[in-house]
DNA sequence: CCACGGATTGGCT
DNA sequence: GCCAATCCGTGGA
């Protein structure tokens, strides 16, 4: 019996329980099209923000025209940037309104490669001691596949970024911390990575 | 109008 | 491990 070809996740997928949908996340396959050439990697550490009592969350104070996709539907992409340098990319989680997205913090690079090389590092060689470093953050998987403001609302239900189903974690395989980067409601344990993978940002 | 600071990164001590 | 770089959205005067 062969396997199915993984099918994109659909609308219902993202419509979920925010947290049930950052777990499920880890281990599917974000794919971008970048003129003939694909790019994807595997998802191995997202957080979760919500909009309600997360202070730590863009939706907090409600919506802004920075924060604004972030109040779409599920299964679209809120792209930002910041620290003057890097973009960011969330998949936008739950009903319309809500302001609900997952971050998503690093990938394990599969397809592409040699494109993400050269957007990474301006080159197409890469060193040993570089292999990590090429998507193990959330402004460096942005960087890899070319994410940047333009993306900010692409509907991950068409074809140029999207995300392929695979099967789900175990939940032992699953690693749980408190999120990184923030100073407030910094006690929620929302981060989610799949343990001992080496693309993973920080233990 | 202006000051503040951030869901980061990379380079240097 | 520490810290500067660098933009710009946001909020207060």
């Amino acid at each position: 019996m062969t396997p199915n070809k993984p099918k994109k996740l659909k609308r219902e997928f993202y419509t979920r329980n925010l947290l049930f949908v950052a777990r499920e996340l880890l281990g599917k396959i974000i794919v971008k099209r970048s003129g003939g050439k694909i790019l994807s990697g595997k998802i191995v550490e997202v957080e979760a923000y919500h909009g309600d009592y997360d202070q730590a969350s863009h939706a907090f104070k409600g919506k802004t025209k920075r924060n604004e996709v972030m109040f779409n539907e599920g299964g679209c992409l809120y792209v930002y940037f910041t620290y003057g340098a890097h973009f960011c990319a969330n998949v936008v989680i739950g009903k319309k309104g809500k302001g609900i997205a997952i971050l998503i913090r690093a990938i394990e690079p599969m397809e592409g490669i040699d494109v993400m090389t050269k957007n990474r590092f301006g080159r197409e060689s890469i060193q040993d001691k570089e292999k990590y470093g090429l998507t193990n953050g959330p402004g460096k998987l942005c960087q890899a596949l070319g994410i940047n403001r333009v993306h900010n609302g692409t509907d991950l239900t068409r074809n140029e970024i999207f995300i392929l189903d695979q099967q789900k974690l175990k939940g032992k395989e699953i690693g749980v911390s408190k999120r990184i980067g923030i100073t407030r409601s910094v006690n929620l344990q929302w981060r989610f990575y799949i343990k001992n993978n080496p693309f993973v940002s920080r233990k």
